[in-house]
DNA sequence: CAAGTCCTCAAGCGATTACTTGAAGTACCC
DNA sequence: GGGTACTTCAAGTAATCGCTTGAGGACTTG
């Protein structure tokens, strides 16, 4: 094969991931679907998206093999094909970061991360020894579905009246859907309000679970 | 800031870069400059495309900063803004080529890379202290760019008048641009034909560079 | 089996993208 | 300062993409 036929065949099949994840809406999907498998009615009203657009955005990923879709009664559900799809989402994030103003600006906005709130991946373990407790406010379906080994769940819609739950003597680390989710930010502000010490964890399931680190799938901790 | 007024500002950034390699043109540009800085019209005359379009896909690139632009007198000098976009480029290609059939179908063709043909990054430095020869068959430019460390530079176009450089008692290693460029594979077949002991290197210039591994820039080995 | 739920498909439209062509800049060199 | 080489810009057209709407298919439940 000659080195022109040879690109003029292989290119256009990297352009074709390329391309699904050329879509804001589409990168939205990934990035749910990074929390584990979810139905199509699920992802439309989570993404504010009609049914019939989800459905089709899905179908574009499935057509770069990003997804898989598997019937469960009445229901599609649909999952990430290969725990690299989450590698090249956060990746391709990673650029983003470094890289475009209008993502530092923003980044700049959310809720203040810097004034020892948060605790990075590697400081966890450490933090855990000295008995903190991991707190996961994701949903139950998000939870079981994988979560960072040692973690307690409790979805944040359901933390004003569980607070009982925690111990007031131990520090308590948040987390969520990851860096650009604002539920554990929420999570520790309510905490903070109870008197609790809190700190955010930097990232969330998919930037621990991508680096190999240490978890647990089930509804057990 | 909402939840949802977040994920509307964010995502669509995200999803400009994913646009700006979402074309198999751009991703070709992109490979070339992973090599090295070119100009314009080096590029055009690489991929077979127009100055014009060359250069319009370049503003694209640019658009989402993942490249830059240099004046040197005449010409604009354009390279990768950041090593992050090589990261970045590679593991889009690793998706796609653990995850569309096309592309494993694509690699058979290949020239043969698995009977003993074929050595692994991490097999070079035990090779070397064996005395094997590095051999980078890419352009003096790019070998100036950047190589890896102890390669010498015989461009291929150059090899069949310079065989008498290579040591003969002596194994050669042979790479290029990377995985999918056949040069490296040309040069083992001309000296495997002159009776040389040779192998090509799973990967190339920017496989090695990615991973951290010694390199040296300049045009000395 | 009839009604209800969930999902996909097809058609239609407006917006965006890719490439070509030709003109306009920009820096060099004599 | 005029000629040349290199690059960008602008306009035009064909193709593609993204969303909506409405119909239709698949499965479950009463």
């Amino acid at each position: 094969m000659a080195h022109r036929e040879l690109k003029d065949r292989i290119y256009p099949q990297f352009a074709r991931i390329a391309q699904a994840l050329a879509s804001d809406k589409r990168l939205e999907l990934v990035d749910l679907l990074a929390q584990g498998p979810r139905h199509v009615d699920a992802l439309a009203q989570e993404t504010g998206m009609s049914v019939a657009n989800v459905s089709q955005h899905l179908q574009v990923l499935r057509a770069a093999n990003l997804v898989e879709a598997e019937r469960r009664g009445n229901m599609t559900f649909y999952h990430l094909s290969d725990p690299a799809v989450v590698q090249l989402w956060l990746a391709l994030r990673g650029v983003a970061e470094s890289r475009l103003a209008e993502v530092k600006e923003i980044a700049r906005s959310l809720p203040d991360r810097d004034n020892g709130n948060v605790v990075s991946r590697d400081e966890v373990k450490e933090l855990l020894k000295a008995k903190a407790v991991l707190l996961d406010v994701r949903t139950r379906q998000e939870f079981d579905a994988g979560h960072l080994r040692g973690a307690v769940n409790i979805p944040i819609d359901e933390l004003p009246e569980r607070l009982g739950e925690l111990p007031r003597d131990r520090q308590v680390i948040t987390y969520c859907r990851g860096e650009y989710c604002l539920f554990a930010d929420e999570a520790a502000e309510l905490l903070r309000a109870h008197g609790f010490d809190v700190v955010r964890l930097k990232g969330g399931w998919p930037e621990w679970q991508s680096e190999g680190r240490p978890v647990k799938i089930g509804s057990r901790r």
